[in-house]
Formats: C-alpha cells, structure tokens, sequence
DNA sequence: AAAATCATCAACCGCCAGATG
DNA sequence: CCATCTGGCGGTTGATGATTT
C-alpha cells in the first residue's frame, strides 16, 4: 500500500494551511456539502489531495467544533473511555461533541497520560503501576506519583476520580457507577454502539436519566445552551451537529462559550464564530500575516488575529461569518425545530456533512440519533 | 541574552476495510 | 474474484512558542 492516488499527483501543496486555502475549502464545503473528497480539490480549487482537504475540515474547518480547554468532566470522560475503549480516538470522539479524535489523541498524549501517571496508573491499562514501573516513572517524573496499595478495596481509578473532585466514578472491576452498569456492559455500549450515544453519553458520565439531561447538557456546554429542548431526544426530533446548539445559541461575546485560553489552538477557525471575541489587547493593527502559522506553538489562540484573518477572507457581501450562521442567542426556538443551518443565501443545512467525530459510529444503524436532522 | 529543552498540536503517513468497476 | 479507489483511523513527525538553563 502506497499513497493513495491523489497524493501522488504533482504540485500538491502540503503542511499548513494558508488562510486562502481555508477560505476556499470553507466557501466549497458550506456551500456544496461534502460528496467525493478526491474531487474537493479540484472543485474548490485547491493543490491539496482530498484526504488533506477532509482532514482540514474534520480538525479545523468545520464549524461545530468546541475546542478550547477540556473540562474537567471531559477530561474524566476522556479517561473513562479510554478504559474501556483503548486507543479508539474516533470512538471516544464521538461521545464528546465538539471534539476531534486528533484533538482527544493530542489531550491524552500531552496531558492525560502524564497525569494518570502521576496517579500512580498505568495510562494503558489503567490499573496502577507495578513497583517497577512506579521506579521507572520516579526517574522520569520529578513529583512522586501517588501510591496506591494493591491491596486497597478501592480501585485506584475511583481513587483518581475522586481526589480529582469528580462526579464520575470510574471503573473498578465490575461497576462503573452506581447505577450498576457493568464494565463489560459499558464496554458494550461503546464497542457495539447499541445504545443511544447521548443518553449513554450522560448516563455513562454522570448516572444521570434522561430527565436530568437538561442540567448535564447545560453543564457540558457551559455558558452555552441554557434552555436545551429536551425534545432533542425525543424519537422525532432532529438532530444534526450533536454540538451544534451550543454553538448556535452562543451568547455573542460569550467567550467562555468556547474558552478561549492560552492553552486554546490558536489556529482555530471556530474563533471566526464568534461575533464579539476578548478585548484584543488592542492590538488590532495585526494582519493576516498573524494568521496563526505554527501548531501549537501559536497559542494564546489570537483571536484578534483570527478575526482579523477572518476579515482578510473575501467573504462577499453579506456572506460574512457572523451572517453565515445563526448565532442570535434568540434562536433556540429554531434550535428546536430544525437542524442547524447555514445562513447564507438561504439555508444550507449539514446533511451532507460529517459530523462530530466522523467516525462511523454516528452514522451507523444503531446510532439513529444522529441520522435524524 | 542565547542556547537548550519542553510542550503542544496541526498535519502527514501508512495501513485497513468497504465500495466500485 | 480481482484490482483499484476512497474514506477513515491511529501513530508519528515536525514546526513553533514557552520555559528553563
């Protein structure tokens, strides 16, 4: 196995994107949905191959993307899944909205697995170090990680979870949580998709039934969806971006919406979303030029750059941004009773696009929450 | 102040599986 | 069937800014 066919076509550009390129893979996308990514190039005009131009959209480009710091119940999810489900980033994706497997992949590589090591857990399996290990890691990591007894009845991880403050228990070897689910049911859940993503989702992370979803909704996408129709889980009711209210219904200027932090990717396009950002420190005289052109290192997510960046963009007339999607926070009512949508020149809705994760799990049969939209 | 090291993350690579001809 | 194409995934790399020496 080679390269696929596109890449090896010559004069094909590659590594970071420039802002025209965004512009143009966006403007294709948003107003012809995703067909044939072989052919997205072409038709958008770009020298990238289609599997460049996906994984732009998937990890940058497409609009319903979170980003921002993990919260701290995200973090616990992240950990949760990882347990059970391994290093499958676009299945553990796939319960966190917003997120990108890369991005998750990226968290648990820089931060998660540093972190349960310093728990005193084994970041693969999850269980604690062995004294071997335990000695390898005190030569590697300076603040002493913290001993758990074979012995103790409590599993290490429900120790992490709690000195963590977290509502989340994790797995000891046969309970996930209260509720009683077993791990081997949990692994079910994920490994074989047959229940709703969402309700197991919430169910898995917080115990909670379905009528407490409003609140854990709420509190998963903080500041943004205040009043979130419980409807949305309904047999009938639409579904779309599985993140996307929290995005529509963003308050204008509600940063925390998205949590702009120094930690944030700085080349982030979902900045462009956001009608109002931070007081950009005045420094308003940036260009393009300070489109974010490093990966991490251009942290700090210049959003005032970015909007800049966004500015740069050849949006046509009222085909800028801030009218491209329905960001009144006004608009739960439409929130709804219809799929997120494009406002352009009419309404373009997501159909077409890839969702959340992207994987197959949101697409799949038993995943029909998220096929309605 | 400069060099070295670290941390982060966007993007690439290689592989796999399903679809298609 | 077989070959090829394509989408998707996980592992890895490399560029960059931040931090430390």
């Amino acid at each position: 196995m080679g390269r696929h066919s596109c890449c090896l076509k010559q004069k094909l550009r590659k590594g970071l994107w420039s802002p025209d390129e965004d512009e143009k893979l966006f403007n294709y996308i948003t107003r012809y949905g995703v067909g044939c990514w072989s052919s997205v190039p072409r038709l958008a005009g770009l020298q990238r191959c289609g599997k460049s131009c996906r994984l732009r959209w998937i990890n940058y480009l497409r609009p319903d993307l979170k980003r921002g710091m993990f919260s701290q119940q995200e973090e616990d999810l992240i950990i949760s899944l990882h347990e059970v489900l391994g290093n499958r980033w676009a299945q553990i994706a796939a319960q966190l909205p917003g997120r990108t497997d890369n991005e998750i992949k990226n968290f648990w590589n820089s931060c998660l697995k540093k972190k349960l090591l310093k728990q005193g857990l084994d970041p693969t399996t999850h269980k604690p170090l062995t004294e071997a290990q335990v000695k390898e890691e005190n030569k590697n990591i300076e603040t002493p990680p913290v001993q758990i007894p074979f012995s103790q009845g409590l599993s290490a991880a429900t120790t992490l979870a709690s000195s963590q403050g977290s509502a989340l228990l994790l797995s000891h070897d046969s309970n996930f949580y209260d509720g009683g689910l077993t791990a081997e049911a949990t692994r079910e859940v994920f490994v074989n998709k047959t229940l709703d993503p969402l309700l197991s989702y919430f169910e898995f992370q917080m115990g909670v039934s379905q009528s407490d979803y409003d609140s854990s909704l709420s509190h998963y996408h903080s500041a943004g969806l205040k009043q979130f129709d419980q409807n949305h889980l309904g047999t009938n009711s639409s579904y779309g971006f599985s993140s996307m209210p929290s995005l529509t219904n963003s308050d204008h200027g509600n940063v925390s919406v998205t949590e702009f932090s120094d930690n944030n990717s700085a080349s982030n396009m979902s900045c462009l979303f956001m009608n109002e950002v931070k007081e950009s420190s005045s420094n308003s005289s940036n260009n393009v030029s300070n489109y974010p052109v490093g990966g991490a290192g251009a942290g700090g997510c210049q959003i005032s750059n970015m909007m800049e960046s966004a500015a740069g963009f050849s949006w046509d007339g009222d085909n800028k941004m801030d009218s491209l999607f329905q960001f009144d926070s006004v608009k739960s009512e439409e929130i709804k009773t219809s799929s997120w949508q494009l406002q352009t020149h009419g309404s373009i809705n997501f159909n077409g696009y890839p969702i959340t994760s992207l994987s197959e799990d949101l697409t799949g049969p038993n995943f029909d929450v998220f096929q309605q939209i």
